[in-house]
DNA sequence: GTCTATATTCTGATAGAC
DNA sequence: GTCTATCAGAATATAGAC
């Protein structure tokens, strides 16, 4: 019933409890989902007590955001070197599923807490607009392929529900989407974008 | 604080409890999500007391299965009419994701049961089985496609995860697929399908 | 089959000492 | 900034009366 992680004995933690909790709250969301996570254990995690992140974070639901918005960053700065590789579009599309369902499967508790947490983003401004930054950056992408501002929309938005899809089902080792199948997952990815952006572009 | 349901006075409750029951739970996620549904809120909305559901579940995951199973029934059946419907494998893929997006949007807390409340199903054998039936009843079509076993499966797979994103974006309101777009979501579910469809039938 | 009552456990959050 | 102590609330599950 208790962590494996020593206590302090007493008073002084090292320099960064905030760091650390947030540290701990990943591990806890990786192993027991975002709705398993709580702060009193994250705070045996971390060895202090529970009255302590209160000092660092107003409330459980503000810890959760910051890592929100840390997975959307990450989201952010993983999609942009996808996009770099190539100068083509269908490519760059491709490049981008399949970073995602990288990212899916290597951050999994990030990705968790960015789709399935339930976050009230009018409550945190910051997590809204790190969100954002990421379909800014795929958005001109996509526009390559279809000028019409509304197409590009549609054209990203059916390329990263794929991706989407595909990463879920991964991570749940549905339809024995299993284990180690990452790089196959990849390429479906991959190439389902492809089919998707081509179906565009022929059109 | 307290339910809308009227409470009985004492004793007997009406004749089946046990669908009482399911009935309040299925009314509950969708409230809540899988994850806010409990046993304690689900006896007050069926106006009993908090012991009575033991009599008829063993424990607040057996309920949760059992909406899970007719959940998988409910899918089978639905995407068996959206097959019916064409002979021609590329449509009937399409009506398949089509339907899979409207099941997510109709009902809503069966999609969350099924794919977001983390049952064990080696616990539930029924469980299991009714999700294979619904494997079994769509790989044939893929099958026309695919001959290859191994081709059908990923063509099935891919097809399916478009529509899983696509259906859980429309059920967030990411990315702007916001409330009443569900006619448009179809579309572009059943657009996707036959964009990764084609493809296979090209190459 | 349903109730009342209870044991147990866990949570978020606060007050006040150090 | 961290601790101890505590409150208030809620949940799962069981025992035993009716």
């Amino acid at each position: 019933m208790n962590s494996p992680v020593k206590r302090r004995p007493t008073g002084q933690h090292h320099g960064d409890l905030r760091n650390a909790l947030l540290r701990a709250a990943l591990e806890l969301v990786t192993e027991r989902g975002p709705h398993g996570f709580t702060l009193a254990e994250t705070s045996r995690r971390a060895g202090v007590s529970v009255a302590a992140p209160y000092k660092h974070f107003a409330d459980r639901e503000t810890l959760l955001a910051e890592l929100a918005t840390s997975g959307y960053r990450e989201q952010r700065s993983r999609f942009a070197e996808a996009v770099s590789g190539s100068d083509e579009p269908v490519e760059q599309l491709a490049s981008f599923a399949s970073a995602y369902v990288r990212f899916a499967a290597e951050e999994p508790a990030l990705f968790d807490i960015t789709f399935n947490a339930g976050l009230d983003k009018s409550r945190f401004a910051e997590l809204a607009s790190a969100g954002e930054e990421v379909a800014a950056l795929l958005l001109p992408v996509a526009r390559e392929l279809a000028p019409e501002a509304d197409d590009a929309f549609d054209l990203l938005l059916r390329v990263a529900a794929a991706a989407h899809g595909l990463a879920v089902f991964l991570r749940q080792g549905l339809f024995g989407v299993g284990g180690g199948a990452l790089t196959e997952t990849e390429e479906k990815a991959a190439r389902t974008a492809r089919a998707i952006a081509r179906e565009r572009a022929g059109a």
